[in-house]
DNA sequence: TTCGTCATGTGACAACTTGTCATTATACGC
DNA sequence: GCGTATAATGACAAGTTGTCACATGACGAA
């Protein structure tokens, strides 16, 4: 988080941080982008990053953050709107941040952050199947438990509910992180055949790959 | 790939270095690993590793191709095993792999390269459904395209049993990550748990989430 | 106004990186 | 013994990060 200091500095100034850092993110990925960079940009001195931000990764995950959390409002919407249809949500959230990803104003910046996200930082952003503080991370995977219709779910506890939700998140970011690379390598594959994609994996997780013997109809 | 002068070296000095580079990814993950001090280990001067490799992602999946050449091997072997059937032979690898990722020689190794393993990283490591030269990468998923039993699985083209081979794939590191995840904050799962949660994500894989109205049994 | 105090601003600095390159050493064929 | 290609070497430039002693505010009390 950053510091108290930076949440105190005249709205201009932090809004020129800000867009400074998303700048250099959206310039290069994670590794590769530069605190020296930032404060050129934005006509900070070193000194004075080192007031607002603990590091790199500071100002990193407070922009991923101010992401995640608008994302989360738009989900729990939508499970809402489909009176807790957990796959009906999920194609329509997936469809909806896909757009988002794709043509949005920060897509160029997404594309740094999906394609350089490990396992450890996707943890800190992702729903975490675990005891949470009452705000953040674990908030939207916990209204998710207690919102969506089981009944038509074949899982029989929480900590099922919690793994169903967690692995379908990592498929999704799976699935997005491999456009970015098709992007990347020149072999572009069309945002239609990446929500197809989606789509045929959602379809999977609900009715399985096995075929039942004789199927009755 | 390291530079042909790499694999002309004495095996000595060559595995010296791979110790060295080995020791360095495991004291820390690859963002924060340096060259220096790989070159510091292994007794050898700074100009000759730029002799040898381009530069540090050159030896680190030097090593992890090492570690994908000998799974891939073990996959194939078990596909034959259980004459082409995929969620068996899937089944049995997992075991296998984990019981090497936890208790095996590399394992903090292994700790390193899931948890900071990004998704452009894990592209050059999975098998990617793409036309593929001759060895390599892709070589595996070729492989499984072509001698898995399809008669059982609801697919139905080679692009939909790469696409399943690719998901089951992430999902499976998603899960070992997520298991050095709580293994390094603390909250450590046992071994069992995380082979059952692999088990539970592949049965519902396998047969789906969604209960259909009225089961006949 | 003058002072004290606390929060901020500042940039020079040490301690590291990395990749290069001119130079030196070695091996091997003739 | 000589020439040439291949390999070894380490000083170096150019960059990075985080720190710290100090300067500059702001604001209330005396």
């Amino acid at each position: 988080m950053p510091k108290p200091t930076f949440f105190r500095l005249p709205d201009e100034k932090r809004e020129r941080l800000i867009k400074a850092a998303y700048a250099e993110f959206t310039r290069a990925p994670f590794a590769e982008a530069s605190i020296s960079n930032i404060i050129k940009d934005a006509g900070i001195p070193r000194g004075s990053f080192y007031q607002y931000f603990e590091d790199k990764s500071d100002v990193f995950f407070y922009l991923l953050d101010q992401m995640r959390e608008s994302t989360q409002a738009w989900m729990k919407k939508t499970i809402d709107t489909h009176h807790g249809d957990l796959y009906a949500a999920l194609a329509d959230v997936f469809d909806h941040v896909i757009d988002e990803l794709v043509d949005g104003p920060y897509a160029p910046f997404y594309r740094n952050v999906f394609m350089y996200m490990d396992f450890h930082s996707a943890a800190k952003i992702s729903p975490t199947p675990a005891p949470q503080p009452p705000h953040g991370k674990g908030e939207l995977i916990n209204y998710m438990v207690a919102h969506i219709d089981r009944s038509r779910l074949n899982v029989h506890s929480d900590a099922e509910l919690h793994l169903l939700i967690h692995m379908v998140m990592g498929m999704f970011m799976q699935t997005v992180g491999y456009y970015y690379n098709r992007l990347s390598q020149g072999e572009q594959i069309s945002v239609a055949e990446l929500k197809r994609r989606l789509a045929q994996l959602l379809e999977w997780l609900q009715n399985g790959t096995v075929n039942k013997e004789e199927r009755h109809d």
